[in-house]
DNA sequence: TTCATGGCAATTGTCGACAATCAAGTGATG
DNA sequence: CATCACTTGATTGTCGACAATTGCCATGAA
């Protein structure tokens, strides 16, 4: 199966229309389609999709449970854009949550679910052979190395927590702020070293490692985003 | 204000009828009204409360997100009824979570926050001593002290996340798994010691002592279920 | 020119009714 | 007597319409 579920088509799962309406709203704001900040209608959506206010008030509603919209009452709903303060909050929560999830991963991973994290390591070494640098397999692959050792961890709350609401933000960040730089030879390393913690069973380490990768993962954006700055103040003048 | 907001009335938040069934379904079933597994359908509470179906069909999605109960397709809903293995992960995830808030909060929090919280000792060491031994301000005062800690990260993020979700399926488990022994007096120590480390400025030791302070709590009901065990069969035969 | 006020259009909140789906009860059949 | 198919009742999903609230814009006065 597919770990990132972009996609929703011929997914069974889907008996209503609300749950439907969901996932395609959902899509459409982490690709970008719906810009973040933007107002988003309920007579207007409901035209687009074809289908009337009910379901699309309740798939309006979990988008907003998931934290990808923000409603007020009798105003409106717009698409959430995450401020620079929210993003460096998500990375604490997200380095809290992962490197437990490492800890657990190394705990209670099967053979077969390893074997499936080196693969993903090896479709990543292939990318970055053959585009040094580019920092394309960031994109989705760095999501799909964590999604599966969430997976690992055998938490189900803790695969919700991350898998159904963090990472659909984290991918949201990513067509605010591009990541990119030297850091993912770097990350590429780390994920490496994380694995081998893992399959030696060392749950300490594999947590500490972790929480190290997240952690210089947000040094990295904290980075980027003053030399934008720097750059903006230097072209204005 | 009270940080644990148990009430409804009199709020000036709620615009709307569906925000307000939430609440009070919310309620009713960290309260034990609703019994846990009991199955919920929509005509009932459309009666019970006065109101239609659209509203009460938005207050149970936002319930569902808060994973107090859980729907399936055509079928219903009912309220979560944790097992052991939910709650142990439950206990999982708040460790990783709390002890980042501890960490932030050790970092962040202001001198009055500060001084709340050792009010919020001081009253529990009343209570302490007035019923030595009944483990009774556990139930709400615990959570409140938690409460304060999660405020003092002002990381918002961390805070809907704890206080809007996690709390209440805390205070769910408490009906379910009733909490006592001598573990009371060792928590109340252990949140002196965190104060302490906070008021310091000691990052890492507030976020280690917090963690080790949820993973006791987390053995505590790992023992007290396992005395359950061998005493139910130990009563059958 | 600027600010306050009133009305108006659009959007959101709410409701009742109809269609689709499921679970249980009933009867027939091997 | 057990099992299976069908029917029935209830519940959930969906829709369109009406009421309530909001924000905007035009109008007028200081």
């Amino acid at each position: 199966m597919n770990p990132v579920p972009t996609e929703q088509a011929s997914n069974p799962e889907i008996r209503t229309l609300a749950e439907r309406v969901f996932q395609q709203l959902q899509d459409a704001i982490v690709r970008g389609e719906l810009a973040p900040g933007s107002k988003i209608t309920e007579p207007g959506l409901s035209r687009t999709y074809g289908i009337s206010r009910g379901p699309l008030r309740e798939a309006m509603r979990r988008l907003e449970a998931h934290r990808l919209i923000e409603r007020v009452p009798h105003v409106g709903a717009r698409v959430v854009k995450l401020s620079m303060q929210e993003l460096l909050e998500l990375f604490d929560v997200r380095e809290a949550l992962e490197s437990m999830a490492a800890r657990l991963a190394a705990e209670h991973m099967t053979a077969e679910e390893i074997v499936g994290l080196r693969e993903v390591l090896a479709v990543h070494e292939r990318q970055a052979d053959l585009r040094r640098g580019e920092a394309y397999y960031q994109r989705e692959g760095d999501l799909d190395f964590h999604f599966r050792i969430v997976q690992g961890s055998h938490n189900k709350m803790l695969m919700t927590m991350l898998c159904d609401d963090l990472y659909y933000l984290v991918r949201l960040y990513r067509t605010q702020f591009s990541a990119s730089g030297t850091r993912p030879q770097r990350a590429f390393v780390e994920h490496h070293r994380i694995v081998d913690a893992i399959e030696a069973g060392d749950a300490e380490l594999a947590e500490l490692l972790m929480r190290r990768h997240v952690s210089a993962s947000r040094a990295n954006v904290v980075d980027r985003y003053a030399a934008t700055l720097k750059q903006d103040a230097a072209a204005i003048p």
